[in-house]
DNA sequence: CTGAAAGCGCTTACAG
DNA sequence: CTGAAAGCGCTTACAG
């Protein structure tokens, strides 16, 4: 407790700048020398002072780490994957939850950059990069994850929302559903909005086919509970307020998907007799349910490890171009679509 | 970019002093003085230093959080309450998964010393004091979660489990069942070893009661569906490797419920005429599944906001006794215990 | 209430 | 390869 480099270069005889440069791992030192420094600071339980080191280098070794909401699985399981590959590196992980609210967002990115991170892997609530201004003109090298920001000014791994959602609906098409509805999230993010999107071409594209859309807000619901329930009522409005309710639910995320199921199960409506369901996002209890649910799984841990893996790229040389990673969806067909798919 | 108090204090005709009294909120200025340097720091973009901040006071803001795994829902959701805690006194959160390997747990505590974090909310993985005594002698304030350190040396926020076991046990014992299987996580964490205590307290107080134990070890299983493919390889075992088979499960997590809920699902075992099955915490789908799922629900937003209020009062007051609490699980009886139960 | 000044523990050009 | 020394941006006794 205390020890500092000036202790450990007394004890050897040396300046504290040779001990920087063995500790630190910067600088050439005669490596018997290494070896006494080394020897010194694990007998006088030396550790660092990591806010000296960033006060000196004006940058800290800290990444932070940007979500909605780290209670919903699709980021819980990022941030896991995010916190491994830095750990690797010896690298801190601050958690910052936004909710999606851009006030919070603001503030967050303000702490981070008062902590003068080494860089930053943001879920950005809006794809206005003007909310990401301030780590941009901070120099803090940013990562988008889920979502892109217009313009792709930097890095951003994602899903392929166009694929998936294609693939999901198109399956419902071929099952020969021709009144498909669609809950999503806010489509002021780039996740909703995509496969909502994805959603409306293919079904234009389909004649007869109609879509019903009914889009979560944002103010509506915070909290994966509240989401939940959100997701059951626009589900229970959908199929008793309408003379042709629809035949089959696209969910646009693995929570909306559960309010769906909630409202199915509640109207006493069977899967896949009554009514069909696909959704994105995979939960171990799908695969457990009575009719198990045909689901878009995202590779999390690939996209939270790779978008570690491109700030990281990022933090070392901050001029390479950004890249964007759009990792393919996994396909598991299950009984909700109505089955019958070879690979079922 | 690059303004500092001397910045504002030469705008301001006063000294760094009298700036850092006005915006670090520590001593008493002239109210007329107070409003001027205010107004030059937001004209000017002043941003704080953390680092130049914690070097000086050797104390961050900053509070850590260690866990075993965030992935899992349990973790995430009290992640989610201590933070929300946090960003209420402008704390940043380092997280830290350790996976309930002591060696990283070590690394993470490390790690944590050298940001000179001001306090520590950790779920231990072991009971051993001896594994947290680095943060004890850096005089780092700590509080646990979850699990409870031998001899109480810091407050602890958990559930009863004796209570929340008892209570679910006991229903099963009151259907009539006798052989009941209890499936646990590793018993050297607090909530394992107390759940199952609990379980064979209450059976052994019933006469023709019998308790089959399967417990998986943390070697077995890291990560969530690595648990859960253990506890449905346990349930399997214990349903089919015996002359007589338990006819009620016990599973004392939500994850091991799962694998539980998987194994009968693929032996055709139906719930609750075939097997009967109870357990701690509460997932969304469990009340959507076809038999719905009597749980313990986890107060988890409560012990997580109460963990980081304890924290925040022992950084304030560090020589205040250490306090446990105690949460109540909430009790919600479904259709799996086998039904018939007043509040179901 | 305010200021001058020391100092927290590192890192890093600059010399040698 | 190694050292002397300045300095990062704050905070805080100590005076006044």
């Amino acid at each position: 407790m205390g020890v500092t480099y000036a202790d450990i270069a007394k004890r050897c005889g040396v300046s504290t700048a040779t001990v920087s440069r063995v500790l630190a791992g910067s600088g050439f030192v005669r490596s018997e020398l290494a070896e006494r420094v080394r020897g010194a600071a694990i007998d006088l339980g030396y550790r660092h002072n990591q806010a000296a080191r960033t006060l000196r280098r004006n940058r800290s070794d800290t990444i932070g780490l940007v979500i909605s909401d780290v209670e919903q699985p699709f980021f819980a399981s990022i941030a896991r994957a995010v916190e491994d590959e830095a750990a690797a590196q010896d690298r801190p992980v601050l958690l910052c939850n936004t909710d999606e609210d851009l006030e919070r967002e603001r503030m967050y990115l303000n702490l981070l950059i008062e902590e003068r991170v080494a860089g930053v892997i943001v879920a950005p609530s809006t794809e206005d990069p003007e909310a990401l201004a301030p780590l941009f003109e901070a120099g803090i090298p940013t990562v988008a994850v889920d979502r892109r920001i217009s313009g792709d000014p930097v890095p951003a791994v994602l899903v392929d929302n166009i694929a998936g959602a294609r693939a999901l609906v198109g399956d419902l098409l071929a099952h020969g559903h021709r009144r498909i509805a669609a809950v999503t999230g806010t489509t002021e993010g780039t996740p909703s909005r995509e496969r909502l999107e994805a959603c409306r071409a293919i079904i234009s594209e389909t004649s007869g086919a109609r879509l019903y859309e009914a889009e979560g807000k944002l103010r509506d619901a915070i909290g994966v509970n509240h989401t939940i329930e959100l997701a059951c009522r626009l589900a229970t409005e959908l199929m008793t307020d309408r003379h042709e309710p629809p035949t089959a639910f696209f969910c646009a995320n693995g929570i909306l998907t559960q309010g769906v199921l909630q409202a199915l199960r509640r109207l006493g409506r069977r899967m896949p007799s009554d009514v069909a369901l696909v959704g994105f996002d995979d939960l171990p209890l799908f695969s457990i349910l009575e009719t198990t649910i045909t689901a878009a799984a995202q590779p999390t841990e690939t996209i939270g490890r790779r978008a570690a893996q491109l700030l990281f790229r990022a933090i070392d040389d901050p001029d390479a171009p950004p890249e964007i990673v759009i990792v393919p969806p996994e396909l598991r067909w299950r009984d909700s679509c109505g089955g019958g798919h070879p690979s079922s």
